[in-house]
RNA sequence: GGGCCAGUGGUCUAGGGGUUAUGACGUCGCCCUUACAAGGCGGAGGUCACCGGUUCAAUUCCGGUCUGGCCCA
């Protein structure tokens, strides 16, 4: 049996490394068991796990530990990803250089480096976390296995003519000369001028449109007012823009103006994105002075003419300030529209600009050469895949289909930056012709290796590795190819593909969940996962979310030091799918009880029983053993549903109520008369070992290592498999409703009846003295059925007596109530009318039902009722309250009353009913 | 600005058309009981964010407002 302490610490560091030793985790490719196969996230290499992934991670493992138990061959790999900027950023912060300060790859190879530290602390952050990930199936996205099948994915889909090269605007840091992702845009406050310049209008205009401000008229014409804080950019204006309630937009949308300084008219439209507030309320639009300019071009398809060179000068686009620096075309324009009094005014503005983070230069977006991926075009595609799989919560779901309705334009997926998977092609100098890598060849990197043609098989010209590399979700979002073994292993991959599960959180359904819908349904026609699995965000224990900046990021492997793992994924369980929840240090704490209340109970049964030999279902078992083994069998039922939908927080307070006021409060209570008595000796042994093992399978994706701990001790020996986790999931084992409603009357009589005890502060175990229990005739049969039983759960005296009826009282009704649910349905309108007679004539009513001994519709006034001999009594349309009192001599006795028992007590008590 | 989600005792949370709303943590009172005082039993504590609508009946459904979260613009 049990011994009496456990030390959570250290029976979670024993298991884990147990578990690690002995591969109880393998996925066996070999085997015949149906595969249940999880697309793991592979978590990103830029630093170690905080709560939020810890809980995430914690769900996933729920669900591979309820999957292994059912007998199913898991696949759940232990993965990184790796490529990317934040990586890049993270590295030229911490040795203060840029990625062209030092060769390419020593660049590279610094973050590679950098990564491979943050896995090998992740690695141990998962076995703390009691995650039953294969290492067996680990990867990593930058390695070159992995590289490889991105690179082929993308051969293919160059192949099928799904990739072009266009033109697309870029953060770009005009002194460093680079793109830039908005990851790396820093936002700096600064002030600057605002300009508010004339407008001329194309025609002539009433005079009554002078009225409204913003407006004006001098010598040259009549125009518009307009501030803007980058008078350079007027060459590449394209539009003004005015909010559709502004008082002047019925005057002035679909009108024409003249650009100042530059021979050129632009059209006014209206749009609810103008702020009224700002400057004049009306807005010139340039390509493209900042985001919120480019969500204009795409909007009105405006062209893309650019203003700023790569090098930070004006193009010829700007006419006579062409080859300027921007801050000097901005001085030179001010100084011309000054001359040509088309300068109305200037103030000083606040602004957030952003900037490149290493040299705090203004960002400008620059029109460069980017490869695409053909996205638009296969929305309906997207859409079906999505539809063909389930969505848990379901939800989640409008987010996908939001996103993909809302799709304007290409997936740009290149990018000019240093530690990602190449782009797998050379192009001609002379030509543009592109040369592809052979298939065989991948992984290959342009930048070192050789093209498989030596020359442009088109002109002859010399080819020039690709500098680009791929986004990192062109990595990521093959997961499921790269774990189905497309391209390795066909025989596997078609039984592996599409994969049972897609874990993920929503915050990336728009880039994750859905480039790996595309990309997959690209390549194979088919949906990449059956499920898909959405985590909620975990914020701050405050409810804000964590952030480094905030110092409130939540450290899990602290608070497992402090409560153990299995506390820690007691929260994690709490946490509803789907749902942001802020980290509950309580939640916490109660799963720390919960894990010694399950170490008690098995104590108990441990100390009880032999749990070393299984024991045989029994011929007869006992009344409250059937009842709690029914219950025992439903709470199966009820869990397995729950998992298999995912619901963790409800399947873990099911199981929990089960164990603590079922089980525990209730049965063992009850158990104990047999045990200490010696009675009914096989129907306890049986139940005691079937419930306290099937409990412990029942928590053991929850709460591994307490489980395991336990089943180790106690019942490895009867069934002989070598953890727990690879037990098979219980089976319902009976159910009996007859017996059921038996065990909760004697629960309900019990419970009462202890309540009642503790109430008069008469010690649980002290006798009550007590000479009978009177109540309806069924239900003293089945406490009399039971009555050794309950007698010595409660202490009661021998003589204690279980009578049908009622004892020797005086009862009175005090009080009459509707029953809205009855009356409601039936009544319609009716019923308020009803309610309110019943409620106001309470006297009037009781003493009908005094005289008459019954409560019929016609006792109440006004009533259409279609039987008005109907009983409102029989029926229960109304409750009676009801108050009894001792009418006998026995001064001593007390009646205590709980629904619908009269338990006699002559214990002197403090208050009667 | 748009989409989705949430707003429930002091704090956190479950639920969901039927009038007495779940549980945890905290708090107060009682009890050392042959698994468990790191426990058991009981109590107090709530206009279920606000405003409308649908309905016999709304905390629950619908619309709007406010507040917070995520994503997008």
């Amino acid at each position: 049996m049990a011994k009496n302490t456990y030390d959570q610490k250290t029976l979670e560091k024993k298991w884990q490394t147990y578990w690690k030793e002995n591969n109880i985790y393998h996925f066996n490719p070999e085997s015949t068991k149906q595969i249940y196969s999880i697309d793991v996230p592979p978590r990103y290499a830029s630093g170690p796990l905080h709560a939020g992934h810890a809980v995430h991670y914690t769900h996933i493992d729920f669900a591979a530990r309820y999957k292994r138990m059912r007998g199913y061959n898991v696949f759940f790999p232990l993965c990184f990803d790796v490529n990317g900027i934040p990586i890049e950023e993270r590295v030229e912060r911490q040795r203060n250089i840029t990625r062209k300060d030092i060769n390419r790859h020593e660049f590279t190879k610094l973050c590679s480096d950098f990564a491979e530290k943050n896995i090998k602390t992740m690695i141990e952050q998962f076995y703390i976390l009691g995650e039953s990930m294969d290492p067996s199936i680990y990867y990593q996205t930058d390695a070159k296995y992995y590289r490889r099948i991105t690179q082929l994915s993308f051969i293919e889909l160059y192949k099928k003519k799904l990739i072009y090269k266009g033109k697309f605007p870029v953060n770009w840091c005009p002194r460093c000369m680079t793109a830039m992702a908005d990851a790396e845009v820093t936002y700096k406050e600064n002030t600057t001028t605002l300009n508010t310049i004339k407008f001329y209008f194309k025609n002539n205009q009433t005079d009554q449109i002078q009225k409204y401000h913003g407006i004006g008229t001098d010598e040259q014409g009549t125009y518009i007012e307009i501030a803007t804080t980058r008078p350079e950019l007027l060459s590449s204006c394209q539009i003004v823009a005015i909010h559709p309630n502004d008082e002047r937009a019925p005057w002035l949308v679909d009108q024409e103006v003249k650009v100042p300084l530059f021979d050129k008219y632009v059209k006014i439209v209206s749009d609810d994105a103008v702020d009224p507030d700002f400057g004049t309320g009306m807005v010139m639009i340039c390509t493209i002075g900042d985001k919120e300019d480019l969500n204009w071009v795409f909007k009105y398809h405006l062209p893309l003419e650019m203003s700023i060179s790569e090098e930070g000068t004006m193009t010829a686009l700007a006419g006579k300030y062409e080859g300027m620096k921007i801050k000097e075309a901005r001085s030179a324009c001010i100084a011309d529209l000054k001359d040509q009094d088309l300068l109305i005014n200037q103030n000083e503005l606040d602004q957030n600009v952003g900037a490149c983070w290493r040299c705090k230069t203004p960002v400008e977006f620059i029109n460069a050469n980017q490869w695409f991926l053909k996205t638009t075009k296969f929305k309906e595609m997207v859409l079906k895949a999505s539809d063909d799989m389930k969505w848990f919560p379901e939800f989640m779901k409008i987010r996908l289909e939001e996103w993909v309705n809302s799709l304007e334009w290409d997936w740009v997926i290149s990018r000019q930056r240093y530690f990602a998977t190449p782009i797998p092609l050379w192009e001609c100098k002379d030509c543009d012709e592109v040369v592809l890598a052979k298939q065989e060849d991948c992984y290959v990197d342009p930048t070192i290796d050789k093209p498989p043609v030596d020359k442009c098989p088109k002109c002859g010209g010399d080819l020039i590795g690709s500098e680009d590399v791929f986004d990192t979700w062109m990595d990521s979002s093959i997961s499921p190819l790269y774990n189905t073994f497309w391209h390795r292993d066909d025989t596997l991959f078609k039984k592996m593909y599409p994969m049972s599960l897609r874990p993920q959180a929503h915050d990336i359904i728009r880039t994750w969940a859905f480039y790996t819908i595309l990309r997959c349904s690209l390549l194979t026609d088919e949906k990449p996962f059956e499920n898909i699995m959405m985590g909620g965000f975990i914020l701050s224990e405050d409810g804000t979310p964590m952030h480094a900046s905030l110092g409130n990021i939540i450290d899990p492997i602290k608070v497992i030091n402090e409560f153990g793992s299995d506390a820690f994924r007691c929260y994690a369980a709490s946490c509803s799918l789907g749902e942001d929840n802020a980290f509950r240090r309580k939640d916490v704490i109660r799963g720390k009880k919960l894990i010694r209340k399950l170490w008690n109970v098995e104590q108990f049964i441990g100390s009880n029983i032999n749990t070393k030999e299984i024991t045989e279902k029994p011929e007869n078992l006992t009344i409250v053993d059937t009842w709690i083994l029914t219950k025992y069998s439903r709470l199966i039922k009820q869990t397995t549903d729950l998992l298999e939908h995912f619901d963790y927080s409800q399947a873990m307070r099911e199981i929990e109520y089960f164990l603590w006021h079922e089980f525990a409060d209730h049965y063992i209570e009850m158990a104990k008369s047999s045990i200490y008595n010696d009675k009914h000796v096989k129907s306890t042994t049986f139940t005691l070992y079937t419930i306290g093992l099937g409990i412990l399978k029942l928590f053991a994706p929850f709460i591994p290592h307490i489980t395991e701990e336990l089943y180790q001790i106690m019942y490895n020996e009867s069934i002989e498999t070598e953890s727990i986790h690879l037990c098979s999931w219980p089976e319902p084992i009976i159910e009996d409703d007859d017996a059921y409603k038996s065990g909760e009357t004697i629960k309900k009589f019990i419970a009462n009846l202890r309540s009642f005890k503790s109430e008069q502060g008469i010690a649980l175990n002290a006798e009550l003295k007590s000479t009978a229990t009177y109540g309806p005739k069924d239900l003293i049969k089945q406490l009399k059925s039971q009555e050794e039983l309950i007698k010595s759960t409660l202490s009661l005296p021998d003589n204690h007596s279980f009578i049908e009826g009622k004892p020797d009282i005086e009862e009175s009704i005090h009080g009459i109530e509707p029953v809205y649910a009855k009356i409601g349905p039936i009544f319609k309108k009716e019923s308020q009318k009803i309610a309110a007679y019943i409620k106001n004539h309470q006297q009037d009513l009781i003493s009908t039902i005094k005289e008459t001994g019954d409560l019929k519709w016609k006792d109440i006034p006004n009533v259409t009722a279609a039987n008005p001999e109907e009983s409102l009594l029989n029926e229960e349309f109304v409750t009676l309250k009801r108050r009894s009192h001792v009418t006998g001599s026995d001064a001593d006795e007390t009646l205590v009353n709980f629904e619908p028992f009269y338990v006699v007590v002559s214990t002197e008590v403090t208050t009667s009913n």
